[in-house]
Order: C-alpha cells, then sequence, then structure tokens
RNA sequence: GGGCGCUUAGCUCAGUUGGUUCAGAGCACUUGGUUUACACCCAAGGGGUCGGGGGUUCGAAUCCCUCAGCGCCCACCA
C-alpha cells in the first residue's frame, strides 16, 4: 500500500495553501446565483492571530464554505482595521524606545512613523488567516484607511452633519491623559480600588466655624466652585446663603442646594468641581457656577494649582494632604473602595475633563435599530442578546466621535483660524473657502487662513460603515456591487463588541440604506483555557497558534476548537481536542486507505447483506444530512460537526466498512466499490467545510474523482429517508452489540464462533449483518419447553445461545428480571396515566396516542422477558 | 444600583411547545482485545434523586415562587 498509514497534515495542507492562492478559488464577483455574503469583523491592522480570532474565523470559514458547497456565489471579505488608539499607542511606544516623544513630531512626521509600522506589522494576521484555511476573496482585501474607505468615512461625516445628527459640544469627557485623547465611554473600564477618603475642613466665611467635607481627590480642590447639600438634609435651611472658603485656595464659594446630593455619603457634603466630574458639571450648569479647569493635558496641574503648578495630579495629592494636616484643614482619613476608571488602551487612570468634541445624535438615528431585531428582521444567535441590545437601545446616548489621535480618519471640518467659531463641514480646504463664502459671506480666504479639525474619528465610526464602505456603498449608493452583495447574510463576532460595532452597524445600514446590514448575527464566547481563566499574556496561558498548528494540523485545530464552541457559552480551551481533531483527521485518512486499496474482483459471490448496508448507509446518510442542515440553520456548528464525527467513525467505519470490508486477500465488486467511493465523496464534502485540508487532498486522490473540485461540488441533497430500512438495520445492530456483550461477560474472544437460535422472524440480510459483525451464525428455529436448554433473550424478538455447557449457567437471570421490574413499572404507569380521567380528557390526542403505543408495545417486551426468564429457570 | 444569564454523569455541554423507549453526547474512566485500514485503533461496561426547598399540574430537568452558589453586561458617588 503506497499511502502513509499515519496522516501528515503539514505537507498536505501548504500544499493545499498554495494552490488554492494560485487557482483564485475563493473569488467572487456578483453574477445570477444568490449571494451569500460574510465580512469580517476586521482585525487590528498590526495584530497578531490569537484563540478568539481562531475560532471566529473558523466558524465564518465554515459557513462560508457551507454555502459555496450549496450552490451560492459565496463572497467572504477580508480586511483590517486602523484601530486608531491602539495602533497609535503601539507606535508611541516605540518611539519612546527610538527616544522620539510623540509632541516633538508634526502631524505628518508622526503619520509616517505610523505607516511605516503599519506597513511592516500589517497583514501578518490575514496570513495567519489563511493558514487555518479561511476562504476569503482575497483580492477584496480592505484596510479601513485605504483612500475609498477614508473618504466614506469623511462622506459619512459630512452627511450626518448636513442632516443634523452632530453637533459640537463642550461637555466632561474622558480623558486619558497619557494617550492625551478622549475615551468614549466603551473604552473606559472599571476596577475596585481601596484609597483613602479624606474629610476636609471648610471655614464658613467670616466665622471659626467650619464643616467637613469628603472626597478622594482633595488636589481637585483647586477647581472647587461650591459645595452643594441636598436641600431635603435639615442641616441644608440652615446654611443657604451663606458661604464657605475652600482650604488653602481661600477662594469664596456658595453652598448650594442639589437634589443630587447622596445625604447619606460622607458628611452630606459634597465639594463641587464642575470641570472635573460630570456630576459636578451638571450641578454647576443648574446652579450657575464658574468652571475651572486645573489641569494640563497631562492631568498636571496649571496656573489653578498655585505652588504645585506642573505637578502630577497623584504626587499633587500626596503633598496636598501633608500640607492640609500641617494647616490642621485635615480632619482624618478612612479607607474607602470604590470603582477607579482606567483607559482601556493605556491602563492609566481616567481623568473627567470638560473639552469641546462632536457627537452624533443618537435617539432618532437608532430608533428603528431596536424593531429590525425585536421583530425578527435581524436574528441574535444565541436570543438572550436581543435583551443586553434592546437594554442598551433603549437607554442610548449621544456619541462623542472626536479623538485626539493622529492616526485615524481626520475629522472634516474646517475652521477659520481667527475665529474657530465659525467653521464648514467638507472633503477639502479649496471646498471649505467655498462654502465660507457661502455660509459666512467670507470672502476670498487664503487657505493658510483657516484650519482642519486636528482630531480623529473614533475607530468605530470607520467600523458600523464596513457592511456598506467594503462595497463602495457609501460613496456610491447605486454600485452594482453593493446592491448585490447587501444585505450580508451573517454576522459572526463576539458579545463584547454588541455595542462598540454590532449596533452601530445596524443603525448605519438602517440609516444609508434603509436596509438591515445581515440577517443573522451568531455571538461566540469568550475562549478560556481549560480552568475557565480568560486567556491572557501575563498567564502565558494563550496557546501561539501557529505551534497549535504545527502540532495537531490546521484541520485539527478547527475541530478542536469546534467541539467545545456551542453558541455564546464561553469555551474551555484544552490541547486535548486539537488531539481528538487530529485523532480524526487519521481516521479519515485510514478510511481512505481502507477503500483504495479495495481490490476488484467479480468472481465473489454477491452478498444480500453487502447491499442491505448499502441501502442503510444510503438512508442513514439522508437522515444525518437533514438533521446536519437543521443544526446549520440553528447555527448549532458544533453539534453539526459532532453528528458528523459520529457518522463517520461510527456509522461508516465501524459499521458500514466493517461490513463491506473483503476477507484478507480478497476482493469487492466494481458495484460496491463504486457505491462506497460515493459514500467517502459525500461525507468528505460534508466533512469540507469542517476540515477543508484533507478534504481536499483525499477526493483530488480518488482516481475517478481527478477532475471533481469540491469546493465547489454540491452538498448532499436529502428532502427524505426512509425508516423502515434504518429500523430493520438498527435492529441487526443490537442484536451484534448484544452478542458482544455477551462473549465478553462469558470471557469469550471475538473469533469464538457460536450458534445462534432465535424464535422470530430475522430477514436473510440481517442474519448475514450480525454473522460479519460477530462472527456468529443465527439459525431459525422454533424452541419449545426443555429443547431451549440455553436461552438468551434481547430485544423484542428474543433469541437463544447454544454454548453447550458453560455459559448456560452464567446467564445473568437478574439482569433479565431487572429489566422485567422496570417495564412492569413503566406499565403500570401507563395504565394508571391511561385510565385517569383527567388525562384522557385534558391531554392532546397526539398524547393519548402515543401513550397507547408505548404500553402496546410495553406489554409484548413484558411478555418477551417472562417468557425468557421461564426458560433460564428451567 | 439597573439589566441579563447559568447550576444536568469526573470534565465540557445537549435536552425545542411540560408527556417516564430523554435522563443523553463527546471526552475521561474500567475491562478485554494487535499478523489482515487506523493503538492517532477495536469492542464492551460503570457513572447522575437534573443546585436546595416549596408550589402549579393527571404528569416537571422543562412552568411559578423562594433560598444558595457562580458569571456577564450597563451605570457609577463624591
Amino acid at each position: 500500500m503506497g499511502i502513509a498509514k499515519i496522516y501528515d497534515p503539514l505537507i498536505i495542507e501548504n500544499k493545499w495553501l498554495v494552490k488554492w492562492e494560485k487557482e483564485d478559488f475563493f473569488k467572487s464577483e456578483p453574477n445570477e446565483k444568490n449571494p451569500y455574503t460574510i465580512l469580517i469583523p476586521p482585525p487590528n491592522v498590526t495584530g497578531i492571530l490569537h484563540m478568539g480570532h481562531m475560532l471566529n474565523n473558523t466558524i465564518q470559514d465554515i459557513l462560508i464554505r457551507k454555502a459555496r458547497l450549496s450552490g451560492y456565489n459565496a463572497c467572504w471579505v477580508p480586511g483590517t482595521d486602523h484601530a486608531s488608539i491602539a495602533t497609535e499607542a503601539k507606535v508611541v511606544n516605540k518611539l519612546k524606545e527610538m527616544g522620539i516623544k510623540k509632541h516633538e513630531l508634526t502631524r505628518d512626521e508622526f503619520l509616517e512613523h505610523a505607516w511605516d509600522w503599519t506597513n511592516k506589522h500589517g497583514g501578518i494576521i490575514l496570513n495567519q488567516l489563511k493558514q487555518i484555511g479561511c476562504s476569503c476573496d482575497w483580492s477584496r482585501t480592505k484596510f479601513t484607511l485605504d483612500k475609498d474607505m477614508y473618504e466614506s468615512v469623511q462622506n459619512m461625516f459630512i452627511k450626518l452633519y448636513d442632516e443634523g445628527y452632530l453637533y459640537r459640544d463642550k461637555k466632561i469627557v474622558n480623558w486619558d491623559p497619557e494617550a492625551k485623547t478622549t475615551l468614549s465611554n466603551e473604552e473606559v473600564i472599571y476596577k475596585e480600588k481601596t484609597t483613602k477618603l479624606f474629610y476636609l475642613k471648610y471655614k464658613l466665611e467670616s466665622s471659626e466655624e467650619f464643616i467637613l467635607v469628603a472626597t478622594t481627590r482633595p488636589e481637585t480642590i483647586f477647581g472647587d466652585t461650591a459645595v452643594a447639600i441636598n436641600p431635603n438634609d435639615k442641616r441644608y435651611k440652615n446654611l443657604v446663603g451663606k458661604k464657605l472658603i475652600v482650604p488653602l485656595v481661600n477662594r469664596v464659594v456658595p453652598i448650594v442646594g442639589d437634589k443630587s446630593v447622596d445625604s447619606e455619603f460622607g458628611t452630606g457634603y459634597l465639594k463641587v468641581t464642575p470641570a472635573h466630574s460630570e456630576k459636578d458639571f451638571e450641578i454647576g450648569l443648574r446652579n450657575n457656577l464658574d468652571i475651572i479647569d486645573i489641569f494640563n493635558d497631562d492631568a498636571s496641574l496649571n496656573d489653578y494649582g498655585m505652588h504645585y503648578k506642573s505637578l502630577d495630579r497623584f504626587s499633587v495629592r500626596k503633598k496636598i494632604i501633608n500640607e492640609l494636616d500641617e494647616k490642621g484643614l485635615l480632619d482624618r482619613a478612612e479607607d474607602y473602595t470604590h470603582n477607579i476608571a482606567l483607559s482601556e488602551r493605556t491602563s492609566c487612570v481616567v481623568e473627567p475633563k470638560l473639552s469641546t468634541q462632536w457627537f452624533v445624535r443618537m435617539k432618532k438615528l437608532s430608533k428603528p435599530a431596536l424593531d429590525l431585531v425585536l421583530n425578527g428582521d435581524i436574528q441574535f444567535y444565541p436570543k438572550k442578546y436581543v435583551k443586553t441590545y434592546k437594554n442598551w437601545l433603549e437607554n442610548i446616548r449621544d456619541w462623542n466621535i472626536s479623538r485626539q489621535l493622529y492616526w485615524g480618519h481626520r475629522i472634516p471640518v474646517f475652521y477659520l483660524k481667527e475665529d474657530k467659531s465659525k467653521y464648514v463641514v467638507c472633503l477639502s480646504s479649496s471646498e471649505a473657502v467655498k462654502l465660507f463664502e457661502e455660509k459666512y459671506n467670507i470672502k476670498n480666504l487664503n487657505s493658510d487662513e483657516i484650519v482642519q479639525d486636528e482630531d480623529v474619528l473614533d475607530t468605530w465610526f470607520s467600523s458600523w460603515l464596513w457592511p456598506i464602505s467594503v462595497f463602495d456603498g457609501v460613496r456610491n449608493p447605486d454600485n452594482s456591487e453593493i446592491k448585490y452583495y447587501y444585505p450580508t447574510s451573517d454576522l459572526v463576532t463576539g458579545p463584547d463588541i454588541i455595542f462598540f460595532w454590532v449596533a452601530r452597524m445596524i443603525i448605519s445600514g438602517n440609516y444609508l440604506r434603509q436596509d438591515i446590514p445581515f440577517r443573522n448575527v451568531y455571538f461566540t464566547g469568550l475562549v478560556r483555557d481549560k480552568k475557565g481563566r480568560k486567556m491572557s499574556k501575563q498567564l502565558g496561558n494563550s496557546p501561539d497558534p501557529d505551534i497549535l498548528i504545527k502540532k495537531y494540523g490546521a484541520d485539527g485545530v478547527r475541530v478542536g476548537l469546534l467541539f467545545c464552541a456551542p453558541a455564546g457559552n464561553d469555551l474551555l480551551f484544552d490541547d486535548t481536542l486539537c488531539n481528538q481533531g487530529k485523532n480524526f483527521s487519521n481516521k479519515i485518512w485510514n478510511a481512505f486507505r481502507l477503500i483504495d486499496g479495495f481490490k476488484i474482483d467479480e468472481s465473489q459471490k454477491r452478498k444480500s447483506h453487502n447491499e442491505f448496508a448499502i441501502k442503510w448507509f444510503n438512508e442513514n446518510l439522508n437522515m444525518k444530512v437533514l438533521s446536519i442542515n437543521e443544526s446549520f440553520n440553528n447555527f448549532k456548528i458544533s453539534e453539526a460537526l459532532m453528528n458528523l464525527y459520529k457518522l463517520f467513525w461510527d456509522d461508516f467505519c465501524s459499521i458500514y466498512l466493517e461490513i463491506i470490508k473483503p476477507e484478507f486477500g480478497k476482493g469487492v465488486s466494481q458495484k460496491l466499490k463504486r457505491s462506497t467511493l460515493t459514500f467517502l465523496e459525500k461525507l468528505l464534502t460534508l466533512l469540507h467545510p469542517f476540515m477543508p485540508f484533507i478534504t481536499s487532498e483525499i477526493i483530488d486522490q480518488i482516481v475517478s474523482y481527478k477532475n471533481f473540485n469540491i469546493i465547489k461540488s454540491n452538498w448532499p441533497e436529502s428532502i427524505k429517508f426512509d425508516s423502515e430500512i434504518i429500523e430493520n438495520f438498527n435492529y441487526s445492530i443490537e442484536i451484534v452489540s448484544k452478542i458482544r456483550h455477551f462473549k465478553k461477560q462469558n470471557m469469550l474472544s471475538f473469533k469464538d464462533d457460536l450458534k445462534i437460535y432465535f424464535e422470530n422472524d430475522l430477514m436473510d440480510n440481517q442474519i448475514g449483518i450480525v454473522k460479519k459483525l460477530t462472527n456468529c451464525d443465527l439459525i431459525k428455529k422454533q424452541i419449545k419447553g426443555k429443547d431451549s436448554e440455553t436461552s438468551f433473550i434481547v430485544g423484542k424478538y428474543g433469541y437463544v445461545v447454544d454454548q453447550k455447557n458453560k455459559i448456560l449457567n452464567e446467564i445473568d437471570v437478574d439482569k433479565l428480571k431487572e429489566e422485567l421490574n422496570y417495564n412492569l413499572g413503566f406499565k403500570n404507569i401507563l395504565e394508571k396515566k391511561l385510565s385517569n380521567e383527567n388525562f384522557v380528557s385534558n391531554a392532546p390526542k397526539e398524547v393519548i396516542q402515543k401513550e397507547r403505543k408505548k404500553l402496546e408495545d410495553v406489554k409484548s417486551k413484558i411478555e418477551i422477558l417472562e417468557e425468557g426468564i421461564k426458560k433460564q429457570n428451567n
């Protein structure tokens, strides 16, 4: 036999990677077929593949390959995301290592470095996706900063502005002092920490009395412009109209009443710093307070910080507490555990900061998006995320889209240098000059008299256009591609970006095209290690995909991942599952070896049980294809794989092949070999989405299928199956199991041939199968009374084993009795149920019918069992 | 604080509209097996009062209440 005994994925997978690349198998263009479209959730351009990506993209590849096999024009668009803050942070770090500080560079110089970085590291991840077999249309690869994508983003901004969905406002935003940019709420993470709660003395004006104010941030007293108290607080009445002196600063500030103050917290007094807390800012608005910003962009203190000017906020905190203490202005300090806001990207403490930003008005824009999901136009798998989605949309807030970064889509707004309150929104400065004339009647502006907004847009502002912009549907809404491919079919992503991305794509899709962006959303779980911990660099528990692939093959890893990935559940990844996948590859390989080695020999007598096995496997295949399709329709991908795994391993190898396998040295008929190859071909087609490499290779090696392209072949059709054939066949397998069990219990070897007498009708081909799989003869014989010295019951037909002496005594009568008791109990319950008027009158007819059938079955079973026990006792 | 979800065999999970041939799968485990595709294998087997308690019902893993444990998302208080 020329084929290797052990399947070696490495060589074969590489061979197919090259071939797929060369022959452009995955290319898609609009045609007369129905489209099936998936857009990759674009990974960070400079990122590398982790387990989450693997899972995600394997699922996408399975869906897309299945669709391709099912006759759709399958199009999977790959691409990468510029990931503005994440990438910029990496570049800043890189520059730091080189001794260059970002602020020493001009915008253009910085961008040059960023592009160098991107060109150097970009695309690695796409190559890794190829390694795991992703069948993307690589000619369509997009990058969110490509020229057309860039323009799409800016066009969207302009459209939204023109239609009144954008505004510029001063608000308290989350400020990342390290990256020196604002963050969206979604980019802020909270961590519990124990810090100190300081009680500071605020003297009443022209009095020696003081009140205590509790704060965790004593360094912000420089920005205090009031102290607030809840108007329902009893102390409030005595204090109205009085003033306090801010310690150290000696600023005189009013006491104001505000319902948002929690009287239970601290002393019930809240120092109000409108520039550095959202809540304080609102109190400030309500009470007309001054706003004093005390920080520089890096969160060091500015001129208002007096002698602490230029020092960092945290060192000021330490120093100012000492000073307050020395001056008797600190009453006490207590431990206090609360949540600290941290930047997702730089991990530094977020500083609330007042600043002017661009916002998207979300309420009206997002209104239709909720219905699209609630009424089922868009389906979520698993369903539970509909509620999460609903909850967010119902409480949606305006979206801050400005980011004080260089790397990204620059905001297309031009300001008059002289007076920045005057601005126009457009693509270029030459257009801006015209618009200034129209809008403000300012004529003959020089281009150096206007300046473009320094900020870029939030990364997600480009992401929410992804399903439209990859087909150029923002700039050209009527082009043939967008009309053909949009709406896309499925989106596969993690639930962690349901708000960042999924919801916003639905919103933008509805806004731009009055249509959904995708029909189904499949949420994958988080990949954890087998102890349930998140995978992280620090723990070192995240396996390297390249190493996994080398060890188990891409097919093996794909199968391993899918074995543990029910939709929406986190999956506990374990190497051994990949090993199971690898073993499965080997099993498939060896099944092929066996079949391939069949010699044709027409002189063999036709065996009826072979025909029966073929019939059975055909019907069984029809049945399993139906259930696999059903699993696919419900996005139960791992269920589909498990069914296939069992179909191939148990049904095809352990049963079918074991039956039709010729005895040593003998051959098979042409017809049998052809049928078997047809089954193998169908199974490989079914397996292809999960294991594209090995299935391609084997199909390629089956001689008669040389020109058969598995990628585009037809998914086996199935509408119905003959359940009688399946039942009859299964019964013989049931007998086989019982006989094997019997042999094992009686310490007989597989080779020992027994004569087994049976009383009821069995078909010849059923007998043939038992004979082939157990090496035992089944002989039909009416057994009367004492003749049946050795009887052993299985199933509803009952049969008798005659092995002269030893077996007889070891037959387990207790087992039979146990089974009898169970069935008697069952019968009791059924009879009780059926004689219960409440049941008969209340339960649906079909249920009653079913119960009656059960009763009949159980009665005949009891009869057989009783007879069997009687025979044993004789 | 607001919202969502989970608890079924040693592990990871299936169990659609309540109906005892649904208590199931894979892995792990135990036992036996190797000249004849595969030990990356074959065969057989043992495991669970479906988290606790209560209720609805003729009937509950499935519906309701409650207790206990776990997890996620959102908001964030000085």
